[in-house]
Order: C-alpha cells, then structure tokens, then sequence
DNA sequence: GATGAATGAGGTTTCATTCAT
DNA sequence: GATGAATGAAACCTCATTCAT
C-alpha cells in the first residue's frame, strides 16, 4: 500500500526544505547553549513554525537530536577531508587536532541525551562518525611514524581527549587566550614525551 | 536552596541524621551514574524513605544536588590539603592534578544542571570550592617557580582542562591503560614546553 | 455534513468521480474492520489519494462516515426489495431478517460514532433508513397476520434484535456452524409461543 | 531495592480507597454511557480529583478501562452464583440468560476497546469471566439435559448472543415492555425446536 | 518526624482540517 | 482539481512539590 519510495525520495517541496533547515539550525542553536532539555515547542515557536510541523520532520525529540549530530558531524567530516591532504604528516594531525577540539563544542552534551534516550546512536551516526575516525586513524599513524606524535596513543584515548578538550574550550569561550593555552597544552602533550 | 540544618540549629535527631545521610550517598550515585534526570522519588524509595522525608531534608531537588556537590568538594577538598603538604612543588602539584581528575570534581552535569536551575552555584559552593582552588593555585605557582609547569598557564585553563579531563577520564572508565595515557598526555602538556 | 456533489450540481469530472468511489470504497472497508479511529490520511493514502482530495469530497470525517452509512444502507435497502417479492409472507419475513442480520445493517459503531459527533443521524441516512424499515414493517405486519411471527412484537424491538445480532454474528465469523445456530435461535424465537 | 510486597499488598489508606472508587465509579458511568473516548483528565475532573491521582491508581487508561471491566465481572460473577442455586435446571439457566442480558449492557464496548488497545485481555479479566463461564456452562449442559434447551447450542454461540441482545437491551432503555419482548424472543428461541 | 497520596503544570506526540504550491 | 506540508488543539502521561494522615 504505501511504497517507502514515495513518501521519502522525493526531493522536499521548497517550503518544506526551508522549514526543515530552519528547524535544524534552531535546535543546534538552543541544544549547543541550552542543552537537550529544551522542550520541543520552544524549538518550534523559535524557528517559526507549529509543533506538528516539526513533528512531521523529525518524529521524534530523539529524531531531532539525532539530525542535528549529523548534521555537526558531516560538517566536521568535511572539513578534516580537506585538511587531511596537506603533505607534512605532522602539520595535517595538529591541524586536524585543533579542528575537531574547536568544532567538538557541545558534542558531549549530545551524545550523552542520545544514549540515555536508548538509541542506537551508530544507526545513523555511523557514516558520518567513520569517515572522521577513518581520516583521524590514518592522520594518527603517519604522525607516529613521522614521530610527531607519542607512540603510545590508540584511538580511543584520542577522541576522548579531543572531546574533553573540547568541553574545557567550550567553558573557556569568552576568553581566546587561555582557549589557546588549552590547546597548547594538549597538542605538546601528544608529542613524544622527552 | 539550604537544607533543614542551616534554618533551625537543633541537631539532627539520630534517625533524621540518618536518612539525610542515606539519601545524600543515594543521591550522590544515582546522580553520577544515570544523570540528574532521574524523579526524586525514585532516589527516596533507593534510600528507604518516603519522597516526603527527601523533600523535608532538601526543600528542593535542585537543593539536593548542591549538597551531592557540596560533598563532593568537601571530600577532595580534604585530599587536597593532604597532598599538599608534600614538599616537592613538581610531586605535589601533578599529584593534585591526577587527584582532581580522577575525581572528576564537578562532572559538567551537575553545575550545568545547577546553573540552568538558576541558582547561584556559588553560595553553598563557594566554601569548599575556595578551599580546593586556593591549595591549587598555590601548588600551580610553587611549580611555576620551581620550573616543573609551563609559565604561560593561569587557573582559569587549569580548571578547564582539569574538568575536561575528568570528562575524558569517565568515558574512559572501562579500559585503565587508556586512561593512564590520557593522564600522561595532560601531564606532559602542563610542562614547560621545549 | 454533505458531500461535494450536493452543493455545485456541476457533474464530476471522470477522475474526480473515480477517486470518490476509491476513497468510499476504502473507508467502508477500513472503517469496518478496525473501527473509525483510523486516522483520515491513512485512509486517503490507501485510496491512493492525498489528505486533500478526501476532504474535499467529503468536508469532514463525518461526512465520510455518514456517506458510507448511506452507501451499505441502500445496497441494503436494494436487496431488501428484491426479497420483498416472494409470495410466501413467512419466507419473505425471515429472508429479509437472515438478509439483514448478515449485512450487521448498522455496525453499532457507525452510528454510535455519528451520534457522538453532534451529526443529526437522520439527515442524510433517513432515505434509505425509510426504504427498509418501510418494507421492513409491511413483511413483519404480514407475516403476523399469516400467523408466522409472534403477534406480540413491534418494530422498535425486531430492529434491535437485528443489530444485535449482527453483532453476534460478527463475533462468530470464524465459525459458519455457530452462526447458523445463533440464526436459528433468533428465527425460532420470532415465531409465535407455544 | 523495591519490593512488590511493599508497593501493592498494603490495604489503601482511607482517603485513596475513597478515591479509587470514586474513580471506578465515574469511569464505569462515563465509558458505558459516552464510550471509551472520553479524555482522562474529564472522569478525574468528574470524579473530583487531578489526573495526577487517576495515574496513580490506573497507570494507563487501558489499566482504568480494565479494572472497570474486572468490577462489572465481578459484580456479575458474584450474582449469577447466587442464581445457580436454584434447584430447577430451566429456572437457573433462564434466570441466568435473563441477568447476563440484563447486566451486559455496554460491554461490548470494552471488550472491542480492550482488544483494540493490544492488551492480552486474559490477564486480568480471566478469573471472574472464567468463572461466570464456568457456572454457565454447567447450567446450559443441566438444562439440555433436562430437554429444556435446544440441544444444538454450545457456549461460543450463547455468550455472543447474550452480548447482543445485552446490546439490543440498551438500546432499548427507554421502552421496558419492548426490553422484556426481545428477552422473550431470546429465551423462546434458546428452547428446543419444535 | 515520616509517609505516600494528591496535585496540576508541562512535556511529547497525534490528527482533523486548512491552504500554499 | 490534486497534493501534502503546516497548523494547533487536545490527548496521554510524568514528576517536583504539598499536605492530610
């Protein structure tokens, strides 16, 4: 009776796709600042449209959440393509560094609601989310084995670090010096240790 | 916004002292395991007592969670003023930071949670949140002199990072190899760089 | 409260009329088997219609209910003047009462439903209401002069052992064997005491 | 940590017994006259209490709908054992059809709403309906036996026609002489064929 | 003091209906 | 005429907080 091809690849009215975009520009706008207990209204009221409008979008508050993270992280995903061709191993992994701690802002609060929300967040995260890890994987081995980087470092304390570090960036937002100092600190730890 | 002890100077009746003690060990787990998004009233059921009693206790839920941190500050606050007592500057001061780190003092959650409440944090915190940041501030100096830490760091980013880290820390919980690189790369970045 | 073709006289265009029947056609069977809180866009959806093509033939959910109404009742109706001719008065009276407790002419839900919404029930149902409860009372009142049906019985009663019935009946579609028993009962108990 | 014991087997304090009923009172009256659609929030209203405290006592509107239902069964239940005392078999069976008529009035309503809400109906409502059937089944068999009973009838077809004509019995509320016209037709049908 | 029943504002989600495309 | 996106009232349910027992 109803052909999931009919109802979801056709390309969005133009109305539709405005509305969609605002909603999602809004709800990353008062998840980022707010955090994820901002009831659904407001977020509609904000981007001017009804609640059923954006329920018809995104089914689900955790829908919502979920396409605002992927909508962050493609962005991200982007970005690190572009800087992972430049040439000096170590310039591509500090530059990659200093990317992903700037852009991370929020990211922990996210992650965090999508999980006790229960949802597989790899469902629709994965793509997006590997094509980072991918890039950052590849970026981390070279810089090692140009020794820029301190050998005894995997993955998965990396992203942590990249994601705290993040957070301490996002406390320190209104002062730039010592955001830079942070990431001073972190980027001299990742190199051998003397 | 106070607990009962501060109104009324009466001490505790054995049996009140108790449940204010079983709810705030109860509080303070639940809260640092599963969020603070969880009902007061399974937190007083958790502790054996009826919500009345918690809410007798803590006027507030928001209450309840000041005094989960209060206590927390207070216990590393505590510890710190141990450690500092080492006579090395270098020992002393990295010590306290792999303290303030594994402890995780103020798990992001909990001071978010209070300041979207509106409270102001400082009033009840500002006690043991002194204590602990004027040690520290003391230690970070000594360090600085004795040329063990980078000079260009100021409290501020210490306190961010040290948070940060925390973050990195938690997430981290199940793989202690991890963590003790993550530890490693912070402590090598507060050094004076080469 | 009444469909397009009522209010312009204007006759409908051949694809304006096709997905009328489409849509009525799909709203009686829907509406019969799982009730009428199906909501209004699944049902256009099976029509293969949008949203607003059902509602501008039938302005309302209840316009849609009532015009299925009037659609079984005058299929009904037709049938029940077929049957009307045989000369046997006792054969033409429990033909037509098999007839109709088959049809389950009412389905308790639909005029439950409309009676609900405010709907003056008659209104439009009223034709072909009339057609078969005329006939209806013609068949009963001969019968009982033939001495076929107990004199005892009045119309008010003989239509809601009919509805009843049909209930019945529903709830036995599994099983054809019971539903000959329970039309026997009623046929027996129609006729004239011991 | 919770023990069910602890939850459910203390008897209700006074004020929440007189609530609880008020409740069941009020649901009973509302979903037999105005069906099962009426909001929650009007029975608490109409039962002089907050929603708050009818989810409290009913988890779901199913849970009220269901402890409605296990009510009217029970009532039910407890009346036609007394009935089955009588010596008689055609008595006790006849007096039974006449009760079960009498007292199924919107029933089925529930049952269809229950049923269409996905709850396994069985597992509340098994005890009192199994033991209504079972006391049925045995006064059918007895007056079969006693050739009082048509004996082509077996329980799936009775008890769906004692709910229709508990159906046709409402719908005749306002006629009692019509009322006790549809019984005769009923219990003179149930009788053996000539 | 302790208890847990009561409260009701507020959150998420559904759906009949309207209207721009 | 047809479409389906937008709308918002209203439904169900949760939970911090109060108060009778």
């Amino acid at each position: 009776m109803t052909d999931r091809q009919d109802r979801q690849d056709r390309p969005l009215r133009a109305d539709a796709a405005r509305n969609r975009a605002r909603l999602l520009d809004v709800a990353t706008e008062v998840f980022t600042t707010r955090g994820t207990a901002v009831p659904t209204e407001e977020i509609a009221r904000a981007a001017g449209v009804g609640v059923g409008t954006l329920f018809r979008h995104f089914p689900t508050k955790e829908a919502l959440l979920e396409a605002v993270m992927v909508g962050r992280l493609e962005a991200v995903a982007a970005r690190v393509a572009e800087l992972a061709d430049e040439d000096d191993p170590a310039t591509a992994f500090f530059d990659c560094v200093r990317l992903l701690v700037e852009s991370s802002v929020g990211k922990g609060e996210f992650t965090r609601a999508l999980a006790a929300a229960g949802v597989d967040a790899h469902t629709a995260l994965r793509g997006p989310s590997e094509a980072i890890l991918g890039r950052l994987t590849a970026l981390l081995e070279d810089a090692q084995r140009a020794g820029a980087v301190r050998p005894a470092l995997a993955m998965p304390e990396l992203i942590a670090l990249l994601v705290a570090a993040g957070g301490a960036v996002e406390q320190l937002a209104a002062d730039p010096g010592a955001r830079d100092r942070v990431l001073a600190v972190i980027t001299d730890g990742l190199r051998p240790p003397r």
